[in-house]
RNA sequence: GGGCGUUUAGCUCAGCUGGUUCAGAGCACCUGCCUUACAAGCAGGGGGUCGGCGGUUCAAAUCCGUCAACGCCCACCA
């Protein structure tokens, strides 16, 4: 059978999928077997796959996919995120397309049209998951606004309620105006923007010589809130103002002056203006001081009835506006150029505005601790360690967790207020209105109940997906929790520690007193090549799809993996692809080769072919034993760069080409069944990496029973080694190459047969290999190295090619000189070592020992390329 | 303003508790080859005073100090 010579992944891909999904070995049920559970990061339920993605998912695929073939059972659950801001501004955009807008729907109608967004694009990412050849367990598919997670999240508010941990409370939140909803402090991302410095004139009521207080803000358009002005108690250069009460600019409105420690006396001019409903700060001087408060804008970011003249207008335009205004009533002292950090929306990118509202909470501080310990007692371990100081950090710092946020799309808030004031938290309306009437003493209907109008955080559900997943908040005793919970890895980007890893840890313990997973991998971000973030927005991120159409979904996996150890950043190549997909092509040819081969059971097994295999055995178990290793430590693209050089270098390049037969000649049977056996290992090996191209190959390896596959192969364990044996062996590498090399320089070509001679120590075990590789006619060991040969040393014997007239008597003098130089200076360093007494004295006996034994190696070597000049300058006399 | 991390070949990275000729790997690059598994390949090769300075030590890429550059996280200075 002729098979092509270039591998084609685009049939192979699709076959084998399809193969999986039919005999469906990718699902899991709980038995008696360790079970190896992932969780997958729920994407955007309405996202596409982008490159963050493929390298998350193709990390959880490995580690899937290796547990299975180690006999585990591996549950890889999939799932998406209802994602509350960013799907209801989707969906809020798309209605404004057609016209509508939100206000003029009712909240069911609403959710109609995002329901049907949801199904309209939902789930297109978890498809393309499938062609990067995700091992997922697709029966388990979950999503967080589905009925089981739905009812664990109120589930979760209902009890965290009751045990007070939750609470209402009006605070100074982040309010995005144009999401229109109270962000949590994480969700606020602080920028650097080039802004203006006011220097605004405050008169001092009743001043006859028009004294006045000069205020520096960034803000001026906030300061018909303004309910105070405060200074230094200490400072000198505004104790005139002490006691006095100032007239707003263009407001007239008179404001005391205040005095606290809080105001910094070097900036500005000492006077801070005090807007405790759009300050932070001057929130909590408010507070402090028994200030009120007056909120001015309303909740889009346009002011509202105490914003004068300006009522309506937006807050940048107020900006502008009050600017010229203020100028023209000679209110401004000067304005200076100031960079100073904002804060945006994480969602919408726009300007948050702090503002005081009534909002939900969670207490942190009781839920932190546990999982602040499992993180540092390596309980949880993070891969890479450092970002440990940073969970740390953030935990120790704990605030409060703003749960609720003001859209329609989400988990409602189950709490329902009653007519006269007070609320209950319930599950249900009838369960709301029989606690309700517990409470009171009047008589109550169900619509007199009104449920609370908001969504709680996205990250409120998605903090127990390691458990809501397997229907452990509802019914925490179920089978499938108590088997697959706790999970092995979660893979994640470092971005999202604070929203989801350090809550889905808190929530871990406090419902099932249990870490939810062992170890965490972080993924980096995937850059492009001027190191920028790869983002839609930017257009320079590559589809995935026609990324895995050109290159193979295995070359693409190949290519995410080579260069990206945890935690570093992915500049991301195509060219890595390429390398993938190369090397989905050199194993393909290496199977070619193997299956082109015939066997005649009658021929003995020449003495190469026997070497190789038994060098071949040792060098797997070597090379299994540290991928062992390597995984146990995370670093899984060292592992994938071990096995792509065994199976280039070592199998391809030298076990195949000692065994291979001549051309049109057969292999003798005993080595054809250990060079499949080999492939059949490596294939076994490879399958995490590259799931399809191995299936491919195991499968044309061997009869295999219908719905038998390599996914459930076992993993091959090392075994013990023999050292020797492997050491030699790279002698006989380097032998190798030195003769190749020799006939690269001389041109001499590969059908010429040549001689070898030996001078100094050699194993002549493997001369029978030497001599296949470099086509030798014989390898004789010679006292002296004939002076017309050209020679290379290996450690301190030289090895040298009889060239006769061939040789380039000048050329190889200058290479022995060269030589001779080099090992010259290497012998006086080892002297200069050795003949420190400090050295002799202090350093360990074994290394003194072995610069002993390089002194005599060097001096062996000297000697030899001294005869080696004398007798080639004899030839050229 | 705090905290953390990084800095080794053109690129991406290994080099554990200091000591085998320790300066490595993959890719890229250069040279020569269409040698019947593979030109998506084969053979050979060049390339780094291990960010700077100082210290500890018989011995430093490795330990300590310091400076610099870059990156990340946190933070309420108007």
């Amino acid at each position: 059978m002729e098979i092509a010579s270039k591998y084609n992944p685009a049939e192979v891909e699709k076959k084998w999928y399809q193969y999986w999904m039919e005999y469906q070995l990718f699902h899991s049920e709980p038995d008696d077997r360790e079970p190896f559970t992932i969780v997958i990061p729920p994407p955007n339920v309405t996202g596409v796959l982008h490159m963050g993605h493929m390298l998350n998912n193709t990390i959880q695929d490995v580690l899937v996919r290796r547990a299975r073939m180690q006999g585990k059972n591996a549950c890889w659950v999939p799932g998406t995120d209802h994602a509350s801001i960013a799907t209801e501004a989707k969906v809020v955009e798309r209605l404004a397309s057609r016209g509508i807008k939100k206000s003029d729907l009712t909240r069911e109608e609403f959710l109609e049209h995002a329901w049907e967004w949801t199904r309209e694009h939902g789930g297109i990412i978890l498809e393309q998951l499938k062609k990067l050849g995700a091992s997922c367990d697709w029966e388990r598919t979950a999503f967080t606004m589905d009925d089981l997670r739905s009812e664990s999240v109120l589930k979760v508010f209902c009890d965290l309620h009751e045990k007070g941990l939750i609470y209402r409370g009006v605070r100074m939140v982040n309010w995005d105006p144009q999401a229109l909803t109270a962000l949590s402090d994480e969700e606020v991302i602080h920028k650097e923007v080039n802004a203006k410095l006011y220097y605004l004139k405050y008169m001092v009521e009743g001043d006859p010589n028009g004294a006045y207080a000069l205020v520096a803000t960034t803000r001026p358009e906030t300061i018909m809130g303004d309910t105070a002005m405060c200074i230094h108690p200490d400072d000198p250069k505004n104790a005139h103002l002490k006691g006095k009460r100032v007239i707003i600019p263009l407001v007239n409105r008179a404001i005391p002056v205040i005095e606290d420690e809080y105001v910094d006396i070097e900036f500005g001019t000492g006077c801070l203006k005090v807007t405790p409903a759009h300050d932070v700060n001057d929130y909590l001087l408010g507070e402090k001081h028994n200030l009120p408060s007056i909120d001015i804008f309303n909740d889009d970011g346009t002011l509202n009835e105490h914003g004068i003249h300006y009522k309506g207008m937006d807050r940048f335009e107020t900006r502008k506006q009050i600017e010229k205004d203020l100028e023209e009533a000679g209110l401004i002292e000067r304005i200076e150029p100031y960079v100073h950090k904002v804060g945006f929306s994480e969602r919408t990118d726009a300007v948050i505005e702090p503002k005081l509202s009534m909002q939900w909470f969670l207490k942190m501080e009781q839920l932190a601790k546990p999982a602040t310990e499992a993180v540092e007692n390596d309980t949880i371990r993070f891969h890479p360690e450092k970002y440990k100081n940073m969970y740390r950090h953030w935990m120790e710092n704990i605030k409060d967790w703003c749960i609720s946020r003001q859209l329609w799309w989400g988990h409602r808030i189950p709490a329902y207020f009653l007519p006269e004031g007070g609320y209950v938290v319930a599950m249900t309306p009838e369960e709301a209105l029989e606690k309700a009437r517990a409470k009171v003493d009047y008589p109550l209907t169900i619509d007199d109940l009104k449920q609370d109008e908001d969504v709680l955080d996205t990250w409120f559900s998605s903090w127990l997906w390691p458990i809501s997943v397997f229907d452990g908040i509802n019914r925490p005793n179920n089978e499938e929790i108590n088997y697959y919970y706790p999970t092995n890895d979660l893979v994640t980007a470092p971005e999202i520690i604070f929203f989801w890893v350090a809550r889905m840890i808190m929530s871990g313990y406090e419902y099932r007193g249990e870490p939810c997973f062992r170890n965490v991998y972080f993924t980096g971000i995937v850059r492009d090549k001027l190191g920028r973030k790869m983002s839609k927005s930017l257009g320079n991120s590559p589809d995935p799809i026609e990324l895995m159409n050109q290159y193979g979904a295995d070359g693409v996996r190949m290519g995410m993996l080579l260069t990206s150890p945890a935690g570093n950043d992915l500049p991301f190549d195509e060219l890595m692809c390429e390398q993938g997909r190369n090397f989905n092509n050199k194993i393909w040819n290496a199977f070619r080769l193997i299956e082109g081969w015939e066997v005649d059971e009658t021929i003995p097994q020449p003495e190469t072919a026997a070497i190789a295999v038994e060098w071949f055995q040792n060098k797997l178990f070597e090379t299994i034993a540290e991928v062992d290793d390597l995984f146990s430590k995370y670093r899984l693209s060292e592992a994938l760069m071990a096995l792509y050089k065994f199976f280039w270098d070592d199998f391809s390049a030298w076990y195949l080409e000692i065994v291979k037969p001549d051309y049109q000649q057969p292999i003798d049977a005993q080595t054809y069944k250990a060079t499949l056996h080999f492939f059949d290992a490596l294939t076994r090996l490879l399958h995490p990496f590259m799931p399809f191209i191995t299936e491919e190959l195991w499968q044309a390896l061997y009869p295999r029973e219908k719905g038998e596959s390599i996914m459930t192969a076992p993993q091959p364990e090392a075994g013990a080694t023999d050292s020797g044996l492997l050491a030699d062996f790279e002698v006989l590498k380097e032998v190798v190459s030195g003769v190749r090399a020799i006939r690269t320089e001389k041109n001499i070509p590969n059908r010429e047969e040549l001689e070898l001679h030996v001078t100094g120590g050699h194993n002549d075990r493997f001369n029978s290999v030497i001599a296949k590789m470099c086509r030798l006619s014989n390898i004789t060991t010679v006292s002296e190295k004939q002076s017309s040969a050209a020679g290379f040393f290996v450690g301190t014997t030289e090895y040298s090619v009889p060239l006769e007239e061939k040789i380039d008597v000048d050329a190889e003098l200058e290479k022995l000189h060269a030589e001779l130089a080099y090992t010259e200076g290497f012998l006086q360093s080892v002297l200069k070592k050795l003949s420190n007494e400090r050295f002799v004295q202090n350093a360990k006996p074994e290394i003194v020992e072995n610069e002993r034994k390089k002194q005599a190696d060097a001096e062996s070597k000297i000697a030899r390329l001294k005869e080696g000049i004398a007798a080639l300058t004899l030839l050229e006399e």
